[in-house]
DNA sequence: TCCATATTTCGACAATAGGCGACATACCGA
DNA sequence: TCGGTATGTCGCCTATTGTCGAAATATGGA
């Protein structure tokens, strides 16, 4: 994952909308949400949200696969990784000992429930 | 972290030159650098450079200190957890369960040298 | 084939963001 | 106080983004 990529990823979820919707498809892993579905629940029109659907999906963080009528929209937690990776190790390229520290600082392993809802 | 915050973080780094300042600065990390030598080192008109900071520090991703004349701008790896944090988990709120595992299977522990570089 | 449903694409508009010249402010040494 | 250095602010311009009505496309059932 490169630079421009990353900017990809991080400007799809810098939006209201984009990020709502991401938020609700991580929640709804692994069955996905329909396009209809989503527009209703976050009471978003159509094309609206159509068009950020779009912009998500191009950044890679959500996939789509049509059943039938409906196109049904999943999170993509393998790149939503990378992403995270990327913003966690990548930046500390020029310097990897202090980068192994910092990323140990910043995850003393993974974040526990108590944490997590802080 | 609420929604606005991440979503003003998460757009402070969507940008060439702010990410490459926050890089930068984290490379950098404890010295920080002085806006001027940024300036110098990424190749950014001084005022354009000034405005970016100026988003930067907004978001609380970095901050500033005085040194006579220089004005030095370190990252804040705390607010970078949160942020992080925040993108794994509060993601996840309707459904900690899922989270937990989603996330313990994003992060085997944390990413080693080997992993961190891909 | 025709109609209803689900979703995307197009076109136009207002709002926002990025870049930068010119000017303003802060600090220091003489 | 003055001049030089370091940084920030203002204003203008252009490019990009977000929104949504209207039209187009895809699917399935009668």
């Amino acid at each position: 994952m490169d630079n421009p990529e990353v900017i990809l990823t991080l400007g799809a979820l810098a939006q209201t909308t984009r990020l709502d919707v991401f938020k609700l498809l991580i929640r709804s892993e692994p069955n996905g949400v329909a396009a209809g579905e989503i527009s209703r629940i976050l009471d978003v029109p159509h094309n609206t949200l159509s068009t950020h659907l779009g912009i998500l999906s191009r950044s890679g963080l959500i996939r789509s696969k049509r059943y039938s009528r409906s196109i049904v929209y999943r999170a993509d937690l393998e790149r939503f990784r990378e992403m995270t990776l990327f913003l966690l190790a990548d930046c500390c390229g020029g310097n990897p000992e202090t980068c192994a520290t910092a990323i140990a600082d910043l995850f003393p392993c993974y974040p526990t429930k108590e944490e997590a809802n802080v």
